[in-house]
DNA sequence: TGTACATCAGTGAACGCGCGTTCACTGATGTAC
DNA sequence: TGTACATCAGTGAACGCGCGTTCACTGATGTAC
């Protein structure tokens, strides 16, 4: 083997895969370097250790989420279109990337004290979006903020454990006039 | 020492105030046994494994919580008053136990594949609810549960994090506003 | 009531293995001339 | 272009410690008579 980083991207998708099924502290090096068909050694020539490699998986992931999710949400279009647009692309993209956002969603509580810039964290997203759109105090957006953001995100959890079978289209327009009556928004139908 | 079991409600307490501090796989015995002030191996004469406490726990922990939220919700009274009650029971829950919940919380996704009975399950509560409510067809009760879940749920961890500094009785009627509005029904003011 | 015995919650120390990490090495690729 | 050397991703095996668990024991309490 020789200088380009053959393994690297292997590695990665080994470890998203494992985490997002058996969580972050049930799987082990070995899990990962087997999945990967490489030995344990190789990943410490990429990270310097388990927590800093899932650490920054998940920046890079909750990133790549987040960045379009925000572009959505700044779109020069009425409110209401851009809310359904993004709920829209949240499904969409849990869909097309499943392990991907499975793995955000199990990891997002496993680092207890280290904290996500604010441009990528979809919280603080939707907290602008809501502070925009109702011109609230602080207090509230940050509340409502919360209360999307479970809604929309429960029942893809709910989805994970089987609980919901499918996720059609009608399924999607269900939870965005759901949310639009949350926020006393008028839909786009 | 003799027969009362002196230490295992004071092992229990300590398990689960670290396991809502530091979750479930960051927390090990020993950690357990100082806090308690016991030795490592009185855990065993209690519980087979580590896994099987917290196990044990989550589910009476659950149970507790959801026993009582489910009375809430099959009262002789209209629907509307029945989910404000249920939505201040909760709250006022968080705010009286934090640490109980907070372990409820943090806990719910560490058994992979363990499941819960029906009755103890405030999924099924709310789902059962909601079918009441609307009687809509089956899988859209599931998905305005899952929705409901979400939305009062997520403003509690976010508590958590200090996103949300206070839970005011302001805050709790804005989210019972908010979730009457999610389902439709006339809010009780 | 006092005595002898059984019980068992909790002790204290050890065990062993599963885990994250390390390290001397190899050999394919990139680079200088 | 060919040759000599440097680089470094990946190997393979070992290490050591943190962890869950075990176990012979102690001694306070409960029970039988």
């Amino acid at each position: 083997m020789g200088r380009p980083n053959l393994k690297k991207e292997v590695i990665e998708e080994a470890a998203i895969r494992l985490f997002a099924t058996k969580g972050l502290a049930r799987t082990v090096i070995r899990d990962i370097a087997r999945e990967a068909g490489v030995t344990e050694g190789a990943l410490y020539k990429h990270y310097p250790s388990k927590d800093a490699m899932a650490w920054a998986l998940f920046q890079r992931e909750i990133d790549r989420f987040t960045a379009p999710f925000a572009e959505v949400l700044a779109e020069q279009i009425p409110a209401s279109q851009r809310l359904v647009k993004a709920i829209h692309y949240t499904y969409d993209y849990y869909l097309q990337f499943p392990t991907r956002f499975t793995f955000i969603l199990l990891t997002q509580h496993g680092f207890p004290e280290e904290d996500l810039e604010a441009q990528t964290n979809p919280n603080d997203v939707i907290i602008r979006f809501v502070d925009e759109l109702h011109g609230e105090k602080q207090g509230d957006a940050v509340l409502m903020a919360a209360m999307v953001m479970g809604a929309v995100m429960q029942p893809l959890v709910m989805h994970r454990y089987g609980r919901i079978p499918l996720l059609t289209e009608e399924v999607i327009d269900h939870v965005s006039r759901v949310v639009c009556r949350m926020l006393e928004v008028d839909d786009a139908h």
